[in-house]
DNA sequence: TTGTAAGCGTTATCAT
DNA sequence: ATGATAACGCTTACAA
């Protein structure tokens, strides 16, 4: 067992005083004299103290830091499949990307950076947990239990396990479909940011057939993105899909083999859709690949669209038009939610939609909007 | 003050047993009758009870978590000046990145990543902080009296407040230039990836007037990466330059204004270097911009050549040649080297080199080696 | 301004 | 297999 470290009364004995003014002390609570301070200080430095944060939680019955769950993604094939090496650089051409994107792309990178950020301002620390089995239980009971708030991004958590979490510290749910009327929740425009997307590429580029390439099946952004994209559809007049016309699962890899029955498809003689509005970046990206290997020209024979705001929808030829969502935003907000729930508990849930943004680049076609200095925007007005 | 929630006796009588029985049941430590779980399961399902990790923590003293401290790279403009919004969704034509990547580029957070799973691996929790002013020592103290042990990334913290820390908990240094005897350490293959790339550029493209564009002064990985590359040229008896002829700060913004200047001198009839050895990808990224925007062809007139291995720089066209860093796996291997700290305080400490790869693509002009599957690699041996 | 002392909710030791 | 009970290191009335 580890050698004994310093404790307060050790401080304090140093210090030649007792523990509750070296508390006093620490927590700035003032009502103490400059000399003590100075003492204390001094023996604090002396001992290499650093106050127990387990102890202080006991104590004051707060634990200081708040907790964020994230859905397990996997853990990335570069971290378990690793290749043993003795330290030599290697050397070698890249391969084809495989789409398998680390932390759903940016997306909780982002979070946890917009996340880490509120917390840092609400002097709270934070701890985050990807949720993966096995044990995926008792490991969320554990974080449940050293922190003062969870904000639980997505589906992560089962109903019941979420109730037990939820009988001791308070939740915010973040892009998850949930009951409004159990906890604070923290939502996406996706169906409002697709609507308005279309919008664009009906109104301002008189595209009139659109087909939608959609994600894994179930998927609630995906659902209420292709709600979104009907909805455009719908009060344009034109015929609405009972589904998505293609399937896809979110990955580059799965867009790039519907590209190629796509351009087979072009090849037999079927007619393209004028646009394919795509249930993410990436998938918009994979076909991208496909569609400019083939001879088909984006966006002069085809328009196609994204959504997230990856960085690399950005630098692709062309850059991919498609709906931002403030990642980091979400994550803060999720937070500043959190943190004012533990302040009041009984007040009423929340629910806080984060407005996203429809970033028109090259790849739906020119436009005649100038380019806004960063900051200003160019606010639509709903149609109706 | 809130309600008291449900404690262990709380949970032993209503099972009709002791306390240490519940706690033989929540830490599975055997030693308990069928009956007796039972009840005790039942007991903690009925009362929604989550033990305290607060008081788990001070009776066995292990916190059951670690941190991870990164530099602070600011928290980015989108989080600190927030528009007013009332949730209507922005078209906008998307404005010219600034570069101000958040989280450094990808790169904390795929640190984070590969941190997040080790530390899940070994069953241990995890806490994350930016260490950012006013009150940076007081949060990092926080934060180390709430561990088993801290990874603290490059030089976040001063050596004072090290030593501070590291005399309460072990610390592992991640790509840090710290003395080597004092901590482990786990570093990154700069030096030596760099080396091997301008190899590359040498060997295998006859090229023979090289310009190194550096990031910001003083930063550590940017020394190294430029000592690379002298080694190299040195090496192939091409002239070493005193310091580097080009300096940036990292950002694809100040890259463009090199990149400008290049252009402007070109003009002037200056001859350009066959190939620009950019500190990092972003810097790459923005002469990219410049340069083909102003019809100076890459690579048919000039090479260029990042580090990191961003995303962007794989989407861009061409593609960036680069020198990839594992991020996650560094994260990985820095919380692994910590775990066995924990274990074994009094072991000497140990430096840990993670090998980088040089990814070769369009900008550095085609190569002869064939792409090869994941996984397999073509080992370069040293020159010597 | 300072000290005393009673918790805080577990774990771990020792009996039984 | 189970139960008492003494720590664990701090905060926080309360008293002085």
């Amino acid at each position: 067992m580890r050698e004994r470290l310093p404790t307060i009364s050790g401080v304090a004995s140093r210090a030649g005083v007792s523990s509750a003014t070296v508390s006093r002390v620490i927590n700035r609570s003032g009502f103490v004299s400059a000399a003590a301070r100075v003492a204390v200080l001094e023996a604090i430095d002396d001992l290499g103290y650093v106050p127990s944060a387990a102890a202080r939680g006991l104590a004051s019955r707060q634990a200081g830091m708040i907790g964020i769950c994230l859905p397990d993604v996997g853990p990335g094939a570069d971290l378990v499949e690793r290749e043993v090496s003795d330290g030599a650089v290697l050397v070698q051409v890249d391969p084809e990307p495989d789409g398998a994107i680390a932390w759903g792309g940016i997306y909780f990178g982002e979070v946890l950076r917009g996340a880490e950020y509120a917390a840092w301002e609400a002097g709270l620390a934070i701890t985050v947990a990807m949720t993966r089995e096995p044990d995926l239980e008792a490991r969320v009971l554990n974080m449940a239990g050293r922190v003062d708030g969870l904000v639980v991004v997505g589906e992560t958590l089962s109903d019941d396990l979420l109730d037990h979490v939820a009988r001791r510290v308070p939740i915010v749910v973040l892009a998850g479909p949930r009951a409004a009327d159990r906890h604070d929740q923290v939502m996406v425009g996706n169906a409002d940011g697709m609507e308005r997307l279309v919008d664009h590429l009906i109104d301002d580029h008189g595209i009139e057939t659109l087909a939608y390439v959609a994600g894994r099946s179930g998927a609630p952004d995906d659902d209420e993105r292709f709600r979104g994209f009907c909805a455009a559809l719908s009060r344009h007049g034109i015929e609405v899909p009972q589904s998505p016309r293609h399937r896809g699962d979110f990955s580059r890899h799965r867009a790039r083999e519907i590209g190629r029955s796509l351009v087979e498809a072009a090849r037999q003689g079927e007619a393209l859709p004028r646009a394919l509005v795509c249930c993410n970046d990436e998938t918009a990206l994979g076909l991208l690949d496909v569609l400019v290997a083939h001879g088909i020209r984006v966006p002069e024979d085809i328009v196609l669209t994204g959504f997230d705001g990856i960085d690399a929808a950005r630098t692709s030829a062309p850059p991919i038009t498609t709906v931002e969502q403030p990642m980091a935003e979400l994550g803060r907000l999720a937070v500043e939610r959190l943190t004012a729930r533990i302040a009041s508990p009984r007040r009423r849930p929340t629910v806080t939609q984060v407005p996203v943004t429809v970033m028109l680049r090259g790849s739906c076609g020119p436009h005649a909007l100038t380019p806004l200095p960063p900051g200003g925007a160019v606010v639509r007005p709903h149609h109706e």
